[in-house]
RNA sequence: CGGGGUGUGGCUCAGCUUGGUAGAGCGCUGCGUUCGGGACGCAGAGGUCGGAGGUUCGAAUCCUCUCACCCCGACCA
């Protein structure tokens, strides 16, 4: 179909999310703030439906949310080596409350493993008291060298799990089950196709043993780290003096783990799925299922029309759907066509006098195959039953977003095996999902990246990339046992 | 921090080279006609030209300084 209009540089990216996002402009005076932003009510109405979705699978799994403090003690952040080094350079600090110098500084949240790992340490004394499974909406700040739209703005809105386990194997357990909520999550209600992997020491989260992620690929065969799961192992544990008794009587550090997903899994969303004409948004994180637009002339068709719509968005709306009746005077039917397919609603119905006669609807979708003339497909569908008949069009556009986006993802996704090859790849600014051999060092990792921008996404699990097979590393020809996933990433 | 670019009405920008009454499109307000894929007419509101200093009879335009934003790189959910 036209399934031309697909977007292929990042620019292209910034409008679409104008019905969801913008940076905000707090120049003026002082100009602090930079790259923080505003998510609208249409972007924000998204991420509360995912936001819902995620916090119904963390209670699924056992998980109880709590809320710890914005501000953090400087000395938190410096109790864990690996940790401080990573985080202090982008901190916002605090020094002055209440119109006094602060005797001690504090930091305003990067991510929450110090003090909640300092709250854990007071609420932990007995095995009895574990596992602890904790999760935390909130939204943190990093103060990024460069901000980039949705992905990477200083202040940004999430989720934080951080449990605590009196094994090293049940926190690994742990770990291995939140990645696959957040694949789950991901393939499924975002209908974004991700490969689980585990991320080299180079990208691990600062203070972890063993970072997971699920890896996404956008439009233009850039990767997104679209959510992560850590090993914390007992870094944080030591740190903190996190020390339960066993049954055996004796004191041990807990084991760790945290794991999140944050909004920039909206930008994710319209970046896998949206085209020219807006926003594509999938029904199950779609704010608004239907909207109705009505269609008349005259004063007594306005009257028929608007009281038929209101009583099929009633019906509708008995059937579970979320409808918007268009009823704005002044703007032509044409006009607001645009307007709500911008907004990526899934589908809408025209009603207009025609249909009232014939007791049915116009509906369209919002990936409608053009027909001979380059007009959108429309279906005649009739009153009678037709939440049941948008339910079923919703669920198969559902899978059809998945797996447009998985062709999209195969289409762009190679094993190479020569440096050549390997460098063609990602010439010119190009991207592409690129399996290869990799001597395990971070001295060929950096010296890759250096040549091609591409760096390793992530050592993917077993069935998420070709069958481990040993092979010669693709940058120094050196042993290597398994394929690695290599993209540019944002 | 390095390299490039941009600041003019709510938005997108023209005007600057070669100084001379501040402009356009979209949007907004009012009235009327329209309405099955982005309507039209008429009337109207809205601007410290990022800021400071300088040159000049006169600066959006030339010069100096400064601030902010955007893009590319280093850093990263």
């Amino acid at each position: 179909m036209a399934g031309a209009k697909i977007a292929t540089r990042a620019d292209d990216y910034a409008q679409w999310y104008q019905d969801v996002i913008q940076h905000a402009d707090l120049a003026e005076p002082a100009g602090v703030v930079k790259g923080c932003m505003v998510v609208k009510p249409h972007g924000y109405a998204i991420w509360e439906k995912m936001q819902a979705d995620l916090d119904r699978r963390f209670k699924e799994t056992g998980h109880k949310n709590a809320a710890f403090p914005l501000l953090i003690p400087m000395s938190f952040i410096n109790k864990e080596a690996e940790h401080v080094d990573g985080f202090a350079p982008e901190l916002a600090v605090v020094t002055q409350a209440g119109g006094k110098e602060l005797e001690e500084p504090y930091c305003i949240r990067p991510t929450s493993e110090t003090i909640i790992g300092h709250f854990f340490g007071k609420w932990i004394d007995s095995h009895r008291d574990l596992p602890l499974l904790i999760n935390q909406w909130a939204n943190v700040m990093r103060w990024e060298l460069r901000t980039r739209i949705f992905l990477r703005t200083s202040e940004f809105y999430w989720q934080e799990g951080h449990t605590a386990h009196t094994t090293h194997d049940e926190a690994k357990e742990e770990v291995m089950r939140m990645l696959n909520v957040y694949r789950d999550f991901a393939q499924d209600v975002m209908g974004v196709p991700v490969v689980r992997g585990i991320k080299t020491a180079n990208e691990r989260f600062a203070g972890a043993l063993e970072t997971f992620t699920i890896e996404g690929m956008m439009q233009d065969g850039k990767a997104l780290q679209c959510g992560t799961s850590h090993d914390l192992g007992q870094n944080f544990g030591k740190a903190f003096d996190v020390t339960f008794q066993n049954d055996a009587g004796e004191r041990d550090f807990v084991w760790q783990t945290s794991w999140g997903v944050s909004t920039r899994l909206v930008g994710a969303l319209i970046m896998t799925h949206s085209d020219d004409d807006g926003l594509v948004v999938p029904p199950r994180l779609a704010p608004i299922h239907v909207v109705i637009v009505p269609i008349y002339r005259k004063d007594e068709e306005r009257a028929a029309v608007l009281e038929a719509a209101d009583r099929i968005a009633a019906e509708l709306r008995d059937d579970g759907l979320t409808v918007e009746v268009d009823a704005r005077d002044g703007m032509k039917p044409g006009a607001k066509y645009y307007e709500w397919e911008r907004k990526g609603v899934p589908v809408r119905l025209e009603l207009g006098p025609r249909d009232l006669e014939g007791e049915c609807v116009m509906a369209k979708m919002r990936l409608a195959e053009l027909d001979e003339r380059g007009r959108p497909v429309k279906e005649k569908l009739a009153w009678n039953g037709l939440g049941v008949e948008i339910g079923k069009r919703l669920d198969a556009f559902q899978k059809q977003l998945f797996e447009r986006a998985l062709a999209a993802r195969e289409e762009k996704t190679v094993s190479v095996d020569s440096w050549d090859d390997f460098v063609s790849c990602f010439e010119g600014g190009k991207s592409s999902f690129v399996h290869a051999h990799w001597d395990g060092t971070q001295e060929t990792e950096l010296a890759i990246k250096d040549a091609t921008k591409a760096t390793i996404r992530c050592i993917p699990l077993t069935g998420e990339g070709p069958a481990a097979e040993p092979g010669k590393c693709v940058k120094t020809g050196a042993e290597s046992k398994q394929r690695v996933l290599f993209a540019k990433n944002y």
